[in-house]
DNA sequence: GGCACAAAAGAAAATTATTTTCTTTTAAGC
DNA sequence: GCTTAAAAGAAAATAATTTTCTTTTGTGCC
């Protein structure tokens, strides 16, 4: 059996095709919003139903297998889970690529200044990529 | 004339009572939801509409005068602009905390490692602050 | 202070996004 | 292969946001 599909069985997903079509699309993209997954969808399963996508969405969220990736002035994205990182946002092509840099600095001081106890960060910066400069 | 009245007016708004109002309240709470604002809202102006809400929100975001704050697992709030700063989020009472902790650090090795030029920085920190605790 | 007018408010309808319900189909264990 | 709980799909329902249109009002100007 394929990894995917033992992906979602981990996760207590069945693994439809689906459901192995969104997961493979996340991780083909790395980062996907609800319109275009729903019209990748399409090409291969001609009768797809939105709600199919929104269901499985929301129990991928809920399983811990994804998370939405909620991005100002843009439609969210959703991505699978994997080691802490942050999100550049190119405001000319909407490109959105991973960084993976110790946001550790951040975060230990807006602790130490806060008071709080962290436990998750969500960095999202917007510039311009390198190909559009 | 008051101070409110005149922001709306840098921004080329007109001062009307709703508005001034709107900004008071984004004043006085610092982060408010639409459902918030709506309900604040009412008590003053009975007849006060969700579109009134909506087209003022907008046109307040295009001026640059306030800004969207999307927080993940919750509703978007809005928020002046100010200095630049971070938001610490409690993920127990929903309290939403500005922490004016220098990013610089991040966003700088960012830029290094993306070859990115970044100019907006959005980061939210969630966790529990001192008084859940 | 009163007038003129563009802009805003409010009401209702329209659109878009998301969720729910219900029936049919299917993956997974035996 | 058979059983069954879970998932898919279709359609309706709900929620969120925007648009349209008419009435009202803030602002500049006299």
């Amino acid at each position: 059996m394929h990894e995917t599909a033992e992906l979602l069985k981990e996760h207590h997903l069945k693994a439809t095709p689906q459901r192995i079509k969104i997961v493979s699309m996340l991780e083909e993209y790395g980062h996907i919003n609800i319109e275009d997954l729903y019209s990748e969808m399409l090409k291969q399963f001609p009768s797809v139903s939105l709600a199919t996508i929104y269901k499985n969405i929301n129990q991928m969220i809920e399983s811990g297998l994804i998370q939405e990736v909620k991005i100002p002035k843009t439609k969210s994205v959703f991505e699978l889970i994997k080691e802490p990182h942050l999100h550049m946002v190119c405001e000319n092509c909407g490109k959105i690529e991973d960084i993976c840099v110790g946001t550790d600095k951040v975060i230990e001081e807006a602790e130490r200044l806060s008071g709080y106890r962290i436990k998750e960060s969500f960095i999202t910066l917007r510039g311009t990529c390198p190909e559009c400069r």
